[in-house]
DNA sequence: GTCTTCACG
DNA sequence: ACGTACGTGAAGACT
C-alpha cells in the first residue's frame, strides 16, 4: 500500500527559521538559516519515512474565507521579517529542483489543500503522513489511514501522532479536535476561545456533551463563572469552530498519483545546493536517496521483528525454556500501555532467534500466571541467559515488587551509551540504533522511551513495538560492548553501573517514609507567613505587584523605589538574592523581599510539591537518574530528594518530616571533604596530603599555609576564607568568582589564589595539566576511566572555551568522587542483602547515604557503612566519614 | 518552551 | 573588552 507523505512548506519553513541563527549565510551574504533548515528536515524525512509519494504545499499570500469571516484571523501575527521572506523563493526552488511537485490555491491555506489531498488519498485506500507544525491538522487523523507527524519544535522534533496518539495527546478524539480547540482558542491565530478555558476543560466539556449544541444547552450545569463565560462566547466559539475546520474539497488539480520522487536532474541539484553552499546536505540527500554517483550510500537496514506470541500458559514457559539453549545475551524490552512504569508492564518481548529476528512476545494475561513469572524469574536470573535491556531499571522495578531479581542483567543499552557519551541529552533507542548499527528503527523512532505513539489502540501495532524494541536491543549488544571494551569502559559498566540498577530499583521502590501531617503543618505555617510578608513587600512598594515576577519586581526596586541597580540578566537588572543582599539598607523592602523569597520557595518547593509526591504507602518514591549528570553523578526527580533544605534554620525543618519506618531509626553517613581528597590524591600535593594524613582541620590548615601564620592563631575569618577557596578551586575558580563570594576586593581575591597555589603548587600544576590533556584528546578521563567530552575546549570562542577548562577541571574531581561514591553504594547493597539484615538503603545524595536501621542492628550498621564506605577506593589520604542516627533526617545530621 | 531564581552536594 | 565557579531539578512568570 503506497505511503504519500503531504507536506505544509511554510509551517516547516517557519519552524527552521526560529530554530536556526541567521547568521547561517553564504559568502555572498544571502541568508540561508530557513532554507538549510527545511532542507535538512525535508530530506530526513525522505529518508526515515520512505514515502512513495511526496507533495509540498504552500499559503499564498491573498486573504482566505478565514479573514472574511473573522477580521481579526491572524491579526495578531506580526508580518514575517524580510530575511525570512527572502528564503521563501528559494526554498520553493529547492522542492522544485528535487522534482517534488508544489501545490498552492488563492484562497486556500497550506492546510486546506493537504487537508484535501490526504481525504482523496484515503479514499483510494492509501496511507498518508502529513507533516507540519500546525496544530489543526489534528482533525485529519479521525481515520486510521492518515497520520500527523507534528514538528514540535526546532528541525528535528516531532511526534507521529495516530488516532490514539491525538487522544492521548490532546484529551479528545481527532474527529472532536476542531470543537475542543474552538473552545480553547488558539493564540497564533488570534482566535481566542472561552475565559477560563484552558486544554484539561475544553476536552472534559466536549467528551461529555459531545456537540456544541449540547453544549450550551447545558450551561447551567456548569460553575456559575463558568456557565457565565461559556454563554457570553457561545458566538465566538462557533465562529472558532467554522474557520478552525480544515476545507476538504479545495479545487486542487494535482494528482498525488503523479507525485513520485526520483525524477530529479542530478546536475541540476548539484549546482543549486553547490550554490547554496549546502555541501553536507548534498551528501546526505544522496545517501538518503542512494542518488547514482554517490560512493558512500550506507548499507543501512530497516529494522524488522517476527514477532512470535504464545497464547497459553504452557506455550508461553515452552518458549522460555526454549531461550536457555542460546548463545549471547537475550534483548528484552517491556511496555506500559496505559499505565506508567510504576504500575505492571502490559508487554514483554524477549528475542527468542535473534538471528531471524525472530521475538517473543508476552501477554498482560500470560505476564499475570504465577508460573510464567517464576519461569521469567529463572530466565533472568544469574544462572540463566544474560540479559539486555533499553533502561532496564523500571523493568527491575517491577521484578523487585515481586521479590524477584533480574540478575542476570549484562547490558543496558541506555547506560552503555551514557558511557559511551554522557553528554547527550537523551538515549533513545532508535537514535542509537542509527548511530551504532547498520539498522536504522521503522518510522516513529522519535516516540518517547517507554511510551508507545503507534496505535495505542491496535495491539497488533503495541506488540509489534515491543518486539522491535527487544530486537533494536539484541541488534546494540554487540557494537556497544565492543565500543566500551574498546574505550576502557568495560570495568567501569560491570562492575559499577550495571550492578548500580539495581540498588537504585530498590531504593526507589522502598521509597522514604514521610511524616504528612507534620509537613502539612509546616507548609500551612509558611504560607500563612509568605501572605505577610507578600502584604509588607507591597505596602513598602506602595502599589499592588505580583511579587514573584522578577519583570514587574525590577520595575518597583529600581524605577520607581530608585535602589541601585548591581549586576544584569539577559532581561534586564537582576533581583537575586546576591544583589538584594547588596541593597540591604537602602529601603526596607529589600529585607521583607528576602524573607519573602525564602518562605515562598520553601512552601512551593518543598511544601505543598512534597505533600503532592506522597505515595498511599506514605512514602516518597523519587527516580534517581543514571544517565543524566555529565560527571557521573546521580540526579533524583519527582521529586528531587538530593536539595531537601539544610542550610538555613528555617528549611532544615523539612529533614525533620523525613522519617523512618516503624521501630527504626535513620542512619546518615557521609563522606567527609570528599572532593578536596579527590583533589589531594590527584594532584598528589604533599601539603594537602599531610594535612589530610595527619587528621587536622583542613580549613584551618589551608588558611595557615595561605596567610602564614601558626594554625593556633587562624582567625575564624581566615578559615572561612580558606573554605571558600578549596570549594572554589574544584570548580577553577577566578579571583573575581572569589570576591564576589567573600565579598571582597577582586585584588585582594587575587593575592589569596596566588598564595593558595604557592602553598599548594601541585594542585596548579595538576589543573592546568588536565586542561592541557583534555584539549588535546577533546575528552576527560576519571581515575575510573569515566570519559567525557568537552568540545567547547575547541570553540574559537574564548569565553566557551574558557567555560570547557572550568568543565575539564572539575570532571576529574567530582567524577571520582561519584565512581568511589557508587562503589560504596553498590557494595553497601551487596553486603546488606547478603547479611539478611533488616537494615535497607533507602536514600543517597552524591556523597551521603540514608539506612533505615532496626535499633539491635543499630552497632553492626554503623561499623559496617562506615568500614565499606572508607574502603571504597585506595587514596593518597584516607576516606573519612560522618556518621549519626535519629528519629528523622534533621535528627541524624551532624 | 525560555528565563530567572534558588534548593542541594 | 568581556565575563566571571562545577553539577543537578523545580517553581513560577512570561512569550
Amino acid at each position: 500500500m503506497p505511503t504519500h507523505m503531504l507536506i505544509d512548506g511554510n509551517s516547516l519553513t517557519y519552524r527552521a527559521f526560529h530554530a536556526l541563527p541567521t547568521d547561517l549565510a553564504t559568502a555572498s551574504g544571502q541568508v540561508t538559516n530557513a532554507v538549510f533548515g527545511f532542507t535538512s528536515m525535508l530530506i530526513n524525512l525522505l529518508r526515515d519515512h520512505q514515502p512513495d509519494r511526496v507533495a509540498v504545499a504552500f499559503d499564498l499570500p491573498q486573504p482566505t474565507f478565514r479573514h472574511e469571516r473573522v477580521k481579526t484571523y491572524k491579526a495578531n501575527r506580526e508580518a514575517a521579517p524580510d530575511i525570512l521572506k527572502q528564503q521563501m523563493g528559494l526554498v520553493r526552488q529547492v522542492v522544485d529542483v528535487l522534482a517534488i511537485p508544489t501545490v498552492e490555491l488563492a484562497g486556500f491555506e497550506a492546510d486546506d489543500i493537504i487537508a484535501t489531498l490526504a481525504t482523496e488519498a484515503r479514499d483510494r485506500g492509501d496511507d498518508v503522513i502529513v507533516v507540519t507544525g500546525d496544530r489543526d491538522s489534528y482533525q485529519l487523523v479521525e481515520d486510521p489511514h492518515i497520520r500527523v507527524l507534528y514538528n514540535k519544535r526546532g528541525v528535528s522534533d516531532y511526534a507521529l501522532y495516530d488516532e490514539a496518539g491525538i487522544e492521548e495527546r490532546t484529551g479528545v478524539k481527532p474527529s472532536d479536535y476542531v470543537l475542543y480547540a474552538a473552545m480553547r482558542g488558539d493564540n497564533s491565530d488570534n482566535l481566542p476561545g472561552v475565559p477560563g478555558v484552558g486544554e484539561k476543560t475544553a476536552a472534559k466539556l466536549i467528551n461529555k456533551y459531545g456537540s456544541l449544541d449540547e453544549l450550551f444547552a447545558h450551561v447551567d450545569d456548569q460553575t456559575p463563572k463558568l456557565c457565565q463565560n461559556l454563554a457570553e462566547n457561545q458566538e465566538r466559539v462557533r465562529l472558532n469552530a467554522e474557520v478552525m475546520l480544515l476545507v476538504r474539497d479545495a479545487p486542487v488539480t494535482l494528482d498525488l498519483e503523479e507525485a513520485t520522487i526520483g525524477d530529479m536532474d542530478v546536475e541540476e541539484v548539484r549546482q543549486l545546493f553547490e550554490f547554496l553552499e549546502f555541501r553536507s546536505l548534498f551528501d546526505r540527500l544522496s545517501e538518503a536517496l542512494d542518488l547514482d554517483g554517490f560512493a558512500g550510500g550506507s548499507t543501512g537496514e530497516v529494522l524488522e521483528a517476527e514477532v512470535v506470541a504464545p497464547e497459553t500458559v504452557d506455550d508461553a514457559l515452552a518458549a522460555l525454556a526454549a531461550i536457555e539453549a542460546g548463545d549471547g545475551l537475550v534483548g528484552v524490552a517491556a511496555s506500559w500501555l496505559g499505565a506508567g512504569p510504576k504500575d505492571e508492564p502490559d508487554l514483554l518481548a524477549f528475542t527468542s532467534t535473534p538471528e531471524q529476528g525472530e521475538v517473543t512476545v508476552l501477554s498482560a494475561t500470560l505476564l499475570a500466571d504465577e508460573k510464567i513469572i517464576a519461569a521469567l524469574a529463572t530466565a533472568f536470573s544469574s544462572g540463566g541467559r544474560p540479559v539486555a535491556i533499553h533502561d532496564a531499571k523500571p523493568l527491575v522495578r517491577v521484578f523487585d515488587r515481586l521479590g524477584l531479581d533480574i540478575d542476570g542483567l549484562a547490558l543496558d543499552t541506555s547506560l552503555a551509551a551514557y558511557l559511551l557519551d554522557p553528554g547527550e541529552s537523551r538515549y533513545l533507542l532508535s537514535e542509537l540504533l542509527t548511530r551504532y548499527t547498520e539498522y536504522s528503527y521503522p518510522e516513529g523512532e522519535t516516540a518517547p522511551e517507554g511510551q508507545l505513539d503507534l496505535g495505542g489502540e491496535d495491539q497488533v501495532d503495541d506488540v509489534l513495538e515491543v518486539a522491535r524494541r527487544a530486537l533494536a536491543t539484541d541488534r546494540l549488544v554487540g557494537p556497544l560492548t565492543e565500543a566500551l571494551e574498546q574505550q576502557g569502559l568495560k570495568d567501569l559498566n560491570v562492575t559499577i553501573e550495571v550492578p548500580l540498577v539495581g540498588v537504585l530499583a530498590r531504593m526507589e521502590n522502598l521509597g522514604v517514609g514521610v511524616d504528612r501531617h507534620e509537613l502539612q503543618r509546616l507548609s500551612d505555617q509558611l504560607g500563612e507567613r509568605a501572605e505577610e510578608l507578600a502584604a509588607a513587600v507591597q505596602e513598602d512598594a506602595g502599589e499592588e505587584f505580583n511579587a514573584n515576577s522578577t519583570k514587574q519586581l525590577r520595575e518597583i526596586l529600581f524605577n520607581k523605589l530608585g535602589l541601585t541597580p548591581q549586576k544584569k540578566t539577559k532581561t534586564g537588572y537582576s533581583t537575586d538574592a546576591a544583589t538584594l543582599e547588596k541593597l540591604k539598607g537602602e529601603h526596607p523592602i529589600v529585607d521583607h523581599l528576602l524573607e519573602y523569597r525564602e518562605v515562598e520557595k520553601l512552601r512551593s518547593t518543598y511544601g505543598e510539591a512534597l505533600l503532592a509526591e506522597i505515595a498511599d504507602d506514605g512514602r516518597i518514591h523519587a527516580t534517581f537518574n543514571q544517565t543524566v549528570a555529565r560527571t557521573g553523578r546521580l540526579s533524583s526527580e519527582e521529586p528531587n530528594l538530593h536539595n531537601i533544605p539544610v542550610r538555613s534554620e528555617m528549611g532544615r525543618e523539612f529533614r525533620r518530616v523525613f522519617v523512618p519506618a516503624e521501630g527504626c531509626e535513620l542512619l546518615v553517613a557521609d563522606y567527609n571533604q570528599i572532593e578536596l581528597r579527590c583533589i589531594a590524591h590527584l594532584a598528589e600535593d604533599p601539603g594537602l596530603i599531610t594535612a589530610f594524613a595527619e587528621g587536622h582541620d583542613i580549613h584551618t590548615e589551608t588558611a595557615s599555609r595561605v596567610f602564614d601564620v601558626e594554625p593556633a592563631d587562624v582567625s575564624i575569618e581566615q578559615r572561612s576564607k580558606a573554605k571558600m577557596v578549596s570549594y572554589g578551586l574544584a570548580y577553577g575558580m577566578e579571583a573575581y568568582g572569589l570576591s564576589q563570594r567573600l565579598a571582597i576586593p577582586t585584588e585582594e581575591a587575587g593575592v589569596i589564589l596566588d598564595s593558595y597555589f604557592e602553598a599548594f603548587p601541585a594542585v596548579k600544576k595538576y589543573m592546568d595539566d588536565t586542561v592541557a590533556e583534555a584539549r588535546e584528546r577533546g575528552y576527560t578521563e576519571t581515575l575510573f576511566g569515566r570519559r567525557r567530552q568537552i568540545p567547547e575546549l575547541a570553540s574559537r570562542n574564548f569565553r566557551i572555551r574558557q567555560a570547557g577548562e572550568r568543565q575539564a577541571m572539575n570532571a576529574g574531581i567530582q567524577g571520582l568522587a561519584a565512581d568511589i561514591f557508587k562503589v560504596a553504594l553498590v557494595r553497601l547493597d551487596r553486603e546488606l542483602r547478603t547479611r539478611e539484615v533488616t537494615s535497607r538503603l533507602i536514600l543517597q545524595v552524591h556523597d551521603e547515604v540514608i539506612l533505615e536501621v532496626p535499633p539491635e542492628e543499630h552497632d553492626v550498621m554503623c561499623e559496617l557503612v562506615v568500614r565499606i564506605m572508607a574502603d571504597a577506593f585506595d587514596l593518597r589520604v584516607p576516606l573519612e566519614v560522618n556518621l549519626a542516627s535519629g528519629p528523622s533526617w534533621a535528627e541524624a545530621k551532624g
